[in-house]
DNA sequence: ACCTGAACACCGTTCAAGT
DNA sequence: ACCTGAACACCGTTCAAGT
């Protein structure tokens, strides 16, 4: 009789792990502009406020789901080289991105958490073994960063399109009308194509890592 | 007697040229998230519904906005060739975003205006007159603005870091009481001595511009 | 220690009504 | 045509109170 609701099928003991879990399944389903602390606080079954036992702000709950994010990223161990390492971490950051959308367009508007941290490590550790200036390394890093950050950011833009498809058919039909841009037509045409599939991200990765390369013996 | 309040010294005729630009003045005194239709209103002299007779929406308003600052970027005749036409617009397009911090976070999420297009065309277009071949140029294109996104949001993240001091000091002296984390802590001594300001910029710039003329005759 | 409802100070937008 | 207040359906978070 005290027990009016709360304490679910066996699953509902409040956690941080758990609130980060489940606030994450939220931002994967539904985009992290629907994840707010009442809707949260209405799937695990308890009242908002005893959501801050666990979290100070909201803000802090997003840097941690963030982080989540980063975690999911293989650690490779460096013993194939500093460039197939780099490659590696690049293509595996962006894996875990796309497959938490919602993630990418906060990624570096965000403090980075202890796994992201790590995987700063990783990288620059790569680079600094590889025999660069460490000017070059350092401003490699953001090189690679940059490509990794953008590339997943375009690729997000263009899987909201496919989401909203009468909204993207009216905006591209307006842009392919209008012809005083018939470079951006051809480029619309390019992704329509889908010519950048073979491998986009790699080609811009190898012009940056063959461009640092050049500085090591050079 | 028939006026209540409205009507302010001279100025307030509501337009929409006059309402985007008061936002942006709110935008970048404020920062974007501090932009709300009611403060916008109120620093117009006018009811919030007012504004929708000139907007559809808060979304639509954004957008309009974030073209805006493409409108400011510098349009080069590209009679330089392709590579310093396109060095052009990189750094422009920087500059102006690093003008209107709120819009770096926003650009690629939100749909191009007119004056974003016409940036991408021109972009294109030296991309096209280089001699690449047309697949090259499109990754090339998505290299370059990459770049100047990612470069972008780094800076205005370093920017924001000033601004909130206290916290950032903990940060900051978190990351580096982390012994795990050597190679973070050398490159954010890197960036505390400044040494990347000569030109950070323009190396990754170039290193993607060589890598990309290298297919122009290759 | 853990949880909570009421309340506060905000949002964007619909609707029906004013001039 | 242009403007608007009231209302609706939301926010995040403080506070004081419950167990």
């Amino acid at each position: 009789m005290g027990r009016p609701k709360k304490v679910r099928e066996g699953e509902a003991v409040l956690t941080f792990a758990n609130i980060a879990e489940t606030a994450t399944k939220m931002a994967d389903t539904d985009g992290i502009e629907k994840l707010s602390m009442r809707r949260l606080a209405n799937e695990l079954d308890c009242g908002v406020m005893s959501l801050y036992h666990y979290i100070s702000d909201k803000e802090a709950l997003v840097e941690a789901l963030v982080d989540q994010v980063a975690k999911e990223v293989d650690a490779p161990n460096g013993e194939h080289g500093w460039r197939a390492t780099a490659q590696q971490i690049s293509e595996s950051t962006l894996e875990a991105q796309l497959r938490h959308p919602w993630a990418v367009p906060i990624w570096s508007t965000t403090w980075p958490g202890p796994h992201r941290l790590r995987l700063m490590e990783y990288l620059l550790e790569a680079l600094a073994s590889s025999g660069l200036p460490s000017e070059i390394a350092d401003l490699g890093f953001h090189a690679l960063t940059n490509h990794i950050q953008g590339f997943a950011q375009q690729k997000v833009a263009f899987k909201q399109l496919d989401s909203r498809a009468e909204e993207t058919g009216v905006r591209v039909q307006a842009m392919l009308s209008d012809e005083t841009i018939p470079h951006v037509h051809e480029h619309i045409h390019f992704h329509q194509a889908g010519k950048e599939t073979p491998d986009e991200f790699r080609f811009t990765l190898d012009l940056i890592l063959d461009g640092l390369e050049k500085h090591i013996t050079g």
